[in-house]
DNA sequence: GATAGTGGATAGCCCTACTATCCAAAACAA
DNA sequence: TTGTTTTGGATAGTAGGGCTATCCACTATC
């Protein structure tokens, strides 16, 4: 196919297909003259996974192109392609605020029994929450300037019912993933099951909650009467 | 306190502060004089809460002004904030792609018994979620334009063990909110449970991910040999 | 032969979230 | 008292992100 029926298919404009090709997200097509090229369903598709991942994911054009290049990577492990997946959907570095409660990230960590390396971004965002929720969840005037022990290992036991929630669902995601030998879609599952799941299951969370809103005002339980 | 003292402690600049009062996020301080005005700990807190949703919470200034402003509507009721919480993490509207997954979004929520008002943004993030793994995940060369069958029901059944996980949760944190008399710590309980623990959820799957990719490696379990 | 489409490159645009500068009027320090 | 710093308020400017528009010399198609 050349560029009309490929834009017209993604979905996109030709001025962003070639801006795509230019930054290196998708490959050129295979020139067939001096001002003609051919693409292939290879790039079609590659198109459609990189919107998915700016517009559903909301990753941005940096983070595809990290994330792309791991995925490009054949010299990655599936633990690499998850990490690659995982640093797209974090929060940039730099921010080095909430690392006051890293320690408590890791007393968290090791009594749930968790092995997490230590430059894992998942572990930073984590302590940014719980460095958050310490400031702004402290005695009902918060006196001091940066408060160290209001972040305290009491706030982190509340993460117990969402991480006993989530560990055996993270347990079967990475056991029921393809074998190896099909690494195309081995990759692909990492990189959905990782970005795009993440949006899912943020969604679901949110249609629980006014689910249950709804049930509670309904059925007044024992706050309001009828 | 006066500026000198609000920025120290809120770890942002005066040109900051003096912005979002232009804009409207925090009070002006009381005048004391021409050129002089005193803040207090509700400025502080504010300015800390902006800083955790723009940070942490990865919320635009525009999402947080809106949900701010319900946050300050008093005739507001607690599932009205909630709603506005989960409006402020939704991808902005705007963005029509994916809603012909909408009818089996709906379905889905009717097999759930879950109510869900029409409107509700969480509805088209799913919608859009999974009319982006039916474009990616169809057929192993995907041929046709636009599929129209592909977001078929079969995809859904995958939000499964993800739903079943998450209701419990989300009713625990609405029956578990503080009484209506004490409308400050509802409302905020409601919009870090909704913003921030949306990030807190998604640290944890990472890290149960990993955890678990760790694990998988270490233990062959019957695909990898020692 | 007329019309529309193409690859490649460069420049420009719109938006977001600040940041810098300016001024006259306090405030504090010696 | 005098010098230095800070302040409220306003306006203009900036850096980065994600495209978009335009141009040109070709090809393709009818």
């Amino acid at each position: 196919m050349r560029m009309g029926e490929l834009t017209r298919r993604a979905g996109v404009t030709s001025a962003t297909v070639k801006w795509y090709i230019r930054i290196g997200l998708i490959p050129r097509g295979e020139s067939t003259a001096r001002n003609q090229a051919v693409y292939d369903e290879r790039h079609l598709h590659r198109i459609r996974l990189i919107r998915a991942l700016l517009e559903v994911g909301r990753l941005s054009v940096e983070q595809v192109q990290q994330l792309l290049a791991a995925v490009d990577d054949p010299a990655l492990s599936p633990a690499d392609i998850a990490a690659a997946a995982h640093a797209a959907i974090s929060r940039p570095t730099g921010h080095a605020d909430g690392d006051e409660a890293l320690p408590v990230v890791d007393d968290y960590l090791r009594a749930r029994g968790w092995s997490i390396a230590p430059d894992s971004p998942a572990r930073r965002d984590l302590a940014a929450v719980l460095s958050a929720l310490g400031r702004l969840t402290g005695p009902v005037g918060n006196d001091v300037a940066a408060p160290p022990a209001a972040t305290g290992a009491d706030i982190a036991h509340l993460l117990d019912p969402y991480a006993d929630a989530l560990e055996p669902l993270a347990v079967a995601e990475v056991t029921g993933l393809p074998p190896r030998e099909q690494r195309a879609e081995l990759v692909e599952r990492i990189v959905l099951g990782t970005v795009l799941m993440d949006q899912a299951i943020s969604a679901l969370r949110r249609l629980a909650q006014e689910s249950a809103f709804h049930a509670s005002v309904d059925l007044p339980a024992g706050r309001r009467e009828p």
